[in-house]
DNA sequence: ACTACCATGTAAATCGTTACATGATTAA
DNA sequence: TTAATCATGTAACGATTTACATGGTAGT
């Protein structure tokens, strides 16, 4: 009874006016960092979410014959989406990662091999690192005030930071363990 | 085509035999930090690894009646465990993080009530750290050579390790991003 | 013409949680 | 005797992914 994706939905459509197809698109933009969804589960919701009355859509045409639903939130959804928001939220009791999983197990393999897997996985956290940093340069461009709240980027500034103080940690982490090996 | 709780269940057999009430247990220890899974999810999949081979079991009795499954890794169980230690192991596109979707969209209530929630989420995982600190402290005590490579527990180790370090540097993120707010 | 992107949906399978269901053992 | 823990399973539901399926638009 979380439904998450419900509230994920809500959030958007309150920002702006948007189709499935556009959420699906922010889904691969900063906020995907935290939450995402594919398209064959964004458009049942957003069914649901409709005759739940949370929101509500127009027709839009383009070109000759292409039709988009452009989805806008009710009074009702904005009445919902704040008491979630404003909702203390529970830690999870579990953040799976897959490579510490593997770590766990690693007495298993041999220590040049458990290298290997470490400098892998610190190239991958650092190619996605210079991403957020990409990111956050183009952000800053657009919005001086970023890092004002209620400036106007700044949910995006707070994913953004968050995402590479994450990255950046765990790369710290990776390095300095893997340097228990040599 | 995934299958990680295999793994998951793969690797726990491979140190050593172990019922499905065990493999539950553990899922609440350290390793739950990474990963974890429900005994309705442990009880199909140990009989489906059971039929594909990759373990066995044989049953013990404790008292007069209580029957349990300890199982054991196969040797085609052990093969493919080490396949899948060895593989390189790609970072997932979405790390999923309530609080942070929340702060996403946090333009849309006020300021007191962000610094409310921002230090709802501070205590919350100040509580968690502390506990991952004494669980260190007490994995110590078993263990003098735990930092090296190869000790008896230094699995356990490394996922404490990387917990601790997670849980620290997003406090640290949660203090200073709460500070703009002031 | 062709390619990338826009746009929406459904079906099937898998993964994960909550609830249902039962019974034994151990220590206070 | 009663509560916590040990022990194993299934059923129903919900969340998520992959695959199936179709067609339009815009720029080169």
């Amino acid at each position: 009874m979380k439904r998450t994706l419900k509230y994920a939905i809500l959030g958007l459509v309150h920002k702006q006016e948007m189709s499935g197809y556009d959420i699906t698109s922010q889904f691969k933009q900063e906020i995907g960092q935290f939450w995402s969804a594919k398209h064959s589960q964004i458009y049942p919701e957003l069914k649901r979410l409709t005759e739940e009355k949370l929101i509500e859509y127009r027709t839009s045409i383009t070109g000759a014959k292409l039709e988009k639903k452009l989805y806008c939130i009710t009074p009702k959804g904005t009445q919902e989406l704040t008491e979630w928001l404003l909702s203390p939220k529970e830690l999870p009791e579990t953040e799976k990662d897959e490579f510490m999983l593997m770590l766990y197990f690693s007495a298993a393999i041999p220590k040049e091999e458990n290298k290997r897997l470490f400098e892998d996985q610190i190239a991958k956290r650092k190619e996605k690192l210079e991403y957020l940093y990409e990111s956050k340069k183009s952000l800053q461009l657009l919005d001086k005030n970023l890092q004002v709240p209620g400036s106007h980027q700044f949910g995006h500034y707070l994913v953004l930071s968050r995402a590479i103080n994450r990255e950046e940690s765990y790369i710290t982490w990776l390095e300095e363990t893997l340097s228990l090996f040599e």
